[in-house]
DNA sequence: TGCGGTACTTACCTTTTGGTGAGCAAGGAG
DNA sequence: CTCCTTGCTCACCAAAAGGTAAGTACCGCA
């Protein structure tokens, strides 16, 4: 992928957000560097349930390209690699919150399934 | 009508939120008819550039599914629908306005393409 | 008579997305 | 010596999302 001009012109703002969060777990990895700060690789991929190794370096990298994260890679004996939030990536984050609201509350009112994460917040409820 | 429960157990409100918001232009649906409260199909298919029909119906289905829009037919001689939004519907628009504002703000900072329907506001026409 | 508009559905195809499992390089535990 | 760990990459597949074009039934317009 090429780094900066991911996609086709938009059409408004919610467009081009939406295409910054399209993605399986791009919302979860957001939420979980935003709740711990910093992240490294491993953590991040035990903090999600299910998500694949290809399929967490795929969207760090988009996030990176996409000015959300920051990637630290230290040289040392066993790989290490922290992520962070952007400025730009936090400001996401805050623009979230409303929609997260929203969908707790359809959560609620629907009875739909939560599946907690485990290491994360159990009780996303409140 | 109990047709809602679409896809797997969530893992926080964002989640759910996104997953009924995820399609090419659910988004814009949902901008469209918070903007003009009611239209009839055509009207969205032309307020929507690029749009097929398959698409259209389709995205209106499940936004019905989900809640979000209500469906209405007139039993006329040229088949009359109208599509509003739901208090639901309504609801998650407004918890789209700081994700929108993030998103234009994004726009301006990285000199994205911008494309406007017809009937928007234009600025850049070809 | 033939076209265009209304609101779809259906079949078929391509593109995108996500998942599986392997391998790499280097070190520590058993 | 072999397995496990870290943070990836790569090849291959399956599923989902989206697009194209056609058909449906009926009407008004020229």
């Amino acid at each position: 992928m090429a780094q900066a001009p991911r996609n086709g012109p938009y059409i408004c703002g919610i467009d081009a957000a939406l295409d910054v969060v399209s993605g399986k777990w791009k919302g979860l990895v957001l939420w979980e560097l935003h709740t711990h700060g910093v992240r490294r690789f491993a953590e991040l991929r035990r903090a999600l349930p299910g998500v694949s190794e290809k399929m967490l370096t795929q969207h760090l990298r988009q996030m990176e390209a996409d000015g959300l994260v920051d990637r630290t890679v230290y040289a040392e004996v066993p790989p290490k690699v922290e992520y962070s939030l952007t400025a730009s990536g936090a400001a996401l984050n805050e623009a979230l919150l409303p929609l997260g609201e929203w969908g707790r509350d359809r959560i609620h009112r629907h009875g739909l399934d939560v599946v907690a994460a485990p290491g994360t917040s159990a009780s996303t409820a409140s």
